[in-house]
RNA sequence: GGGCCUGUAGCUCAAUCGGCAGAGCAGCGGACUUUUAAUCCGAAGGUCGUGGGUUCGAUUCCCACCGGGCCCA
């Protein structure tokens, strides 16, 4: 924190210093004056300060939502014997004279406060009517239901928390723009309920999965973000640079090969829930950090993980929605059934009408990549062309799901090979409404077979695929150690919320998405 | 990277085939002791994303740039 603050301000100082006279120095109050809805409020707030100034702390005995299961059955017009504190923020105030309606909002919803002239006195009627919606209020009285039924608080005392210096958006509308939601995620949660449901889903989701994860006797271990090699995936990553080293330095595009590490160390099973960064394009499945869960296991195979994660998406739906049948972008989905399961081969040969078999001449292969509309390239052998008709042919319709198995092991370096198939990798990825949520193996543990591997991906690389797997010579160190035979899994958790929240853009599910600066 | 769309008051949105930019909410002044997007009366509020160009005149037309969205690669 203070680092960076501490460079952001050589950097202005920087530009003082160079070329740029026509900087202006930052108004003390950050251009609130300048504006007479933010001026008044500022006025107030000097007032304030000036004045008694903002309580450190509130002593709250009530909760929104707590109040509303408690009293929501009363008859119209109850008085209880329960004396409540309340705090929030204040999201509307119906003026009636010498009454108001006040809304409070605080973590668990909103409830009204019951502002009567007689009850509050005269001068703090005028002082609460002084308030502005956004501020934060704390307020204590009795519990009542109004004549219309409306659980409030009747409010005999209240204290000014905090000052909104800037108007909340339309009461109404909220919040629609879908930039300002982004970069304003604060104001988005204020004023729009799907906005908190989301975040608050998804931390269930999350602590349900580490729960799934403990229950079966799985350590959550942290591992390194920040890397001399990306390994692990197939994908472009971000470069940095550590400046005491010396060195470049480039941010994990994957836990994969630490995980393992650990489990050749002895560490049976583990799991890790971080935050992947990868070097590409933003798209609405796509932002450049996500998260990213992956487990190991030692002693099991690829399908014991399938049972696994079978059950585990399961158990977050029923966390998220309460049922396993969802609805996900108006169409339903019923997590219930058992997942299918089918080759990939099987789903690209019928797809294509064609045989895929690896003993097909490659010339053969390559013309019905470009029958269907891909460009081989030089260097793809039958497996990689296999994997990319399945991308552009079959993934996007797969809608119930299905576990897509044996990947071509060409397109899957660190999977072991498929025990009955010698062309095949021991793999599969869940796909879910023609999207993928997780990848998993039976993890390829001979330390021989991962050196053939890498140096195949590094003849890739040679010939210029950017996203082959670079030769990670201290993992094969590792793997000599011996891995036992261990059943991995990866699962995209960003992806499985929005699946879970009905979320189509995965910007609505990362509450501070990657965004570029502010034009 | 390509195509299409988009940026107007704090927020949600109109309008201008080139001629003083409009509404709802919020805010301000007033009425109101049971409201639920309260209601009613009144007065305000704008660098029309930024910079150029065409024009007597540009928010509108043209160009570039910046931000964003959707689709495609």
């Amino acid at each position: 924190m203070a680092d960076a603050r501490g460079s952001a301000h050589h950097l202005r100082i920087e530009q003082h210093m160079s070329d740029a006279p026509e900087i202006e120095e930052p108004s003390p109050d950050g251009g609130l004056a300048d504006h007479p809805l933010t001026a008044q409020r500022l006025a107030k707030h000097e007032a304030t300060l000036s004045g008694e100034g903002y309580p450190y702390r509130f002593d709250r005995s009530d909760y929104a939502s707590e109040l509303h299961e408690r009293y929501e059955d009363l008859e119209p017009g109850t008085e209880t014997t329960h004396r409540g504190a309340v705090a929030g923020r204040l999201m509307a105030v119906r003026k009636m004279g010498k009454l108001m309606f006040a809304v409070l909002q605080d973590t668990t919803g909103r409830i009204q406060l019951f502002v009567d002239k007689r009850t509050l006195g005269d001068e703090a009627f005028d002082l609460f009517a002084d308030l502005d919606i956004g501020d934060w209020v704390g307020g204590s009285g009795v519990i009542i239901t109004t004549k219309k039924g409306e659980v409030s608080v009747r409010i005999d005392d209240f204290t000014l928390l905090a000052r909104a210096l800037r108007p909340l958006p339309d009461k109404w509308h909220g919040l629609q723009d879908v930039e300002a939601r982004s970069r304003r995620r604060y104001v988005d949660l204020m004023v729009n309920d799907k906005a908190r449901e989301v975040a608050l889903v998804r931390a269930k989701i999350v602590s349900e999965l580490r729960r799934q994860f403990e229950a079966r006797g799985y350590v959550e271990v942290e591992t390194p973000v920040l890397l001399n090699q990306a390994t692990g995936g197939l994908a472009s990553p971000f470069r940095t640079h550590h400046n005491a080293l010396e060195q470049d330095m480039y941010l994990r595009i994957a836990t994969e090969l630490y995980l393992k590490r650990l489990v050749v160390g002895g560490m049976e099973r583990v799991f890790e829930i971080g935050r992947i960064f990868r070097n590409e394009g933003v798209d609405s499945t796509h932002n450049p950090e996500f998260t990213m869960l992956e487990s190991y296991e030692a002693f099991a195979d690829y399908r014991d993980i399938m049972v696994m994660l079978e059950e585990m998406i399961r158990a977050c739906a029923l966390i998220a929605v309460g049922t396993t049948e969802i609805t996900y972008q108006g169409r339903t989905l019923d997590l219930a059934q058992p997942f299918r399961r089918v080759r990939m081969v099987d789903l690209v040969a019928e797809a294509t009408g064609e045989s895929v078999d690896f003993d097909r001449p490659i010339d053969e292969m390559r013309d019905l990549a470009r029958r269907h509309g891909i460009e081989p390239d030089a260097i793809w052998g039958h497996g990689k062309i296999i994997d990319q008709l399945f991308e552009a042919l079959v993934a996007d319709n797969l809608w119930e799901p299905t576990y897509v198995l044996d990947h071509p092991k060409e397109v899957s370096p660190l999977a072991r090979q498929h025990r009955n198939d010698p062309n095949l990798a021991e793999r599969y990825e869940l796909f879910i409404a023609g999207a993928e949520y997780a990848n998993a193996f039976s993890e390829l543990n001979d330390p021989l077979d991962q050196r053939r591997r890498f140096e195949q991906q590094a003849l890739a690389r040679a010939a210029g695929d950017d996203e082959a797997h670079p030769v990670d010579e201290d993992f094969i160190l590792a793997l000599e150690y011996g891995l036992p035979p261990t059943g991995g899994l990866g699962i995209g958790v960003d992806r499985l919320v929005m699946l879970l929240t009905d979320q189509h853009h995965i910007r609505e599910v990362i509450l501070f998405p990657t965004l570029r600066p502010e034009g």
